[in-house]
DNA sequence: GCCGTTTTCGGCCCGACTGTTTTCAGTCG
């Protein structure tokens, strides 16, 4: 998307302007940029609609910058951005990306040692070249060479569902110290995004000296960055940075506040902060020298005249000002879920039974677990076809009548029943075909609980051809649901180009379900996407996409997900009861 | 370069830590 092309290069001229010394103009694009990479809107649609004037309304987009971005859309370049290039021709993306380099230290290098990329880098620092100049010394070079190292190794973000484990278990490590009073996860990691730069843990505590030593010590530690008293930052074995920060009891809601974030949240917080004359930093709320809050966070907004917002939705997206009209919406909580209806049994590519994988959902105390294998298309998969699934269902029943209670049952002989109260539905993730058709007839879907139908082949299409070929699906009336709309695999896998826009008219139209799948390698519709979807009124339905009894447990990540789209309750089809769904889905 | 219920000029969030200095610039979050 354009957004986020101009946005990529307003970060760059920031950056080159910082290089010359400039203070304000590299800010001004900084937050332009912002502006572009977090809106929803496609920033070549208002250009087309409103021009200029248009452009000017958007937050931190001046005449300069409007004009810039107009250049953009119409010749495909900034030639200002061109000329800073000519003037200091390096890679400055792959260089900022190095930890320990800035803008002015990028120049130095490049001024002394003509150094322009990440090759150049690496052999001066392994020439031992950085180290004699001035500013430098022995340490920088070496934290340079970690950080090529580091950015060669990994893409510098895990994903939330690779590291949340390991983070819990530190947590509860120092949750044991004795010196410890309180303990948070802060930062991304609170606000479940779905990668993850580094984790920040908050400890309050008056002892901080013996806390500190234990964390840097942790089993894992390969490398400690730095140790002060209050602040102190380590690399695991596993790559992550983890940053822990010890407060003062009486701190412990502010900097909470502060460490969660996003930082643009926090931005616009200290800004409100400032109108009512006072100042919130990690400390407290003051009012000149005077604290007015501190210790418990929700005093912090409530003294800034807000609601108490989640975490997940701390973005500077809104959320402030509905706050400040006590007005946010009700977000679906963990236990809202009452079933899920895309799991893999070992009929195709899962791991286990029907009966495990129903097992395993009563002891999640779900009302209903729907089957859905794969369909013949994926033979890799072991995709089922229309015999194997009237098969399925037979198994199914009879899994029905001997464990879980069958719908409407009229239970004329009671004690032959389990009580519990959990149905097994039968569906199927089907394929939605190059043309848009579904590998499975009509007449076996119809049989079904449920259909998902999903694109699991031709990812690269053109975007128009793609859109058709979803749309056609949704427009099959047997298709309740479009599994993992985008495609994306993330780290290894882009989307592939949707219009959006026109799919959600569509399942408007057609009252399809979109998903959001809980994998925590899709996590796919994102949180933009889930918000459109719920403000078009459009039902959503979160998946586990299980291909192992145990990963039903991804529905966790899926509800933090649908959290940070802001979705409620009533937008996710699987906080229903079992008739209300299968009345909806009727 | 952007912005305005104090401002069309004069501000732009701010504190901790490192590695280099000899009192602080650069970087990070």
């Amino acid at each position: 998307m354009k957004n986020q092309e101009l946005a990529n290069i307003f970060y760059e001229i920031a950056d080159y302007l910082t290089m010359e010394d400039e203070v304000f103009r590299p800010l001004a694009f900084k937050k332009a940029a912002v502006s572009l990479e977090t809106m929803k809107e496609n920033i070549e649609e208002i250009y087309k609609k409103g021009g200029i004037p248009a452009l000017k309304e958007i937050s931190g987009v001046g005449k300069n910058i409007a004009e810039k971005i107009e250049e953009y859309l119409k010749t495909g370049r900034i030639k200002c951005c061109e000329d800073l290039k000519k003037k200091t021709p390096i890679d400055i993306q792959e260089l900022i990306a190095v930890e320990g380099l800035g803008p002015k230290k990028i120049k130095f290098l490049y001024q002394k040692l003509k150094i322009k990329n990440l090759k150049d880098l690496e052999k001066a620092s392994k020439k031992h070249e950085i180290a004699p100049l001035f500013g430098f010394g022995e340490k920088t070079e070496k934290n340079i060479l970690q950080g090529i190292e580091f950015l060669k190794t990994s893409k510098g973000r895990f994903l939330l569902g690779e590291i949340l484990p390991l983070v819990k278990e530190i947590a509860e490590k120092l949750k044991n110290l004795k010196q410890v009073k309180k303990i948070s996860i802060a930062g991304s990691v609170r606000r479940m995004k779905e990668t993850i730069g580094d984790v920040d843990f908050l400890v309050a505590s008056n002892k901080p000296a013996q806390i500190m030593d234990f964390f840097v010590s942790l089993p894992e530690v390969i490398k400690i960055w730095s140790k002060g008293k209050t602040k102190s930052s380590i690399r695991l074995k596993n790559g992550t940075d983890m940053d822990l920060r010890i407060v003062p009891e009486k701190s412990y809601g502010a900097a909470l506040q502060y460490f969660t974030g996003s930082k643009e949240h926090n931005i616009a917080l200290r800004k409100i902060a400032m109108t009512k004359g006072l100042k919130l930093n990690e400390y407290g709320l003051f009012r000149g020298s005077v604290k007015i809050a501190g210790e418990n966070e929700k005093e912090i907004y409530k003294k800034l005249g807000l609601q108490w917002i989640p975490a997940e939705i701390r973005e500077n997206q809104g959320e402030i000002e509905m706050a400040q009209k006590n007005n946010l919406p009700k977000l679906i909580e963990q236990n809202d879920i009452k079933g899920d209806l895309h799991c893999h049994s070992n009929w195709s590519d899962g791991e286990n039974t029907i009966e495990e994988i129903a097992k395993q959902a009563v002891s999640q105390g779900y009302e209903y677990i729907g089957i859905s294998d794969h369909t013949k298309f994926l033979k890799i998969a072991n995709g089922l076809d229309e015999k194997k699934l009237a098969q399925q269902k037979k198994e199914i029943d009879k899994i029905n009548v001997k464990c879980f209670t069958p719908l409407d049952a009229k239970l004329s002989n009671g004690a032959r029943m389990s009580n519990v109260k959990c149905r097994i539905l039968q569906g199927c993730e089907a394929n939605i075909l190059k043309d848009g058709s579904i590998d499975i007839k009509n007449e076996t879907l119809k049989k079904l609980d449920f259909v998902i139908a999903g694109v699991h082949s031709s990812f690269k299409m053109p975007k128009e051809q793609m859109t058709e070929r979803i749309i056609k699906a949704m427009q099959n009336p047997f298709v309740d649901i479009i599994s993992h709309l985008t495609g994306r695999l993330l780290k290894h896998r882009e989307e592939y180009e949707i219009d959006f826009d026109k799919i959600l008219a569509c399942a408007k139209e057609t009252g399809t379900i979109l998903e959001i799948n809980a994998n925590p390698y899709r996590l796919d519709l994102n949180a933009q996407n889930i918000r459109k979807t719920k403000e078009m009124g459009i039902k959503m339905i979160i998946s586990s996409d299980s291909h192992h009894k145990e990963q039903l447990n991804f529905i966790e990540f899926g509800v933090s997900q649908a959290r940070r789209g802001w979705a409620e309750k009533k937008d996710i089809v699987n906080t229903f009861s079992l008739k209300k769904l299968l009345d909806f889905l009727k």
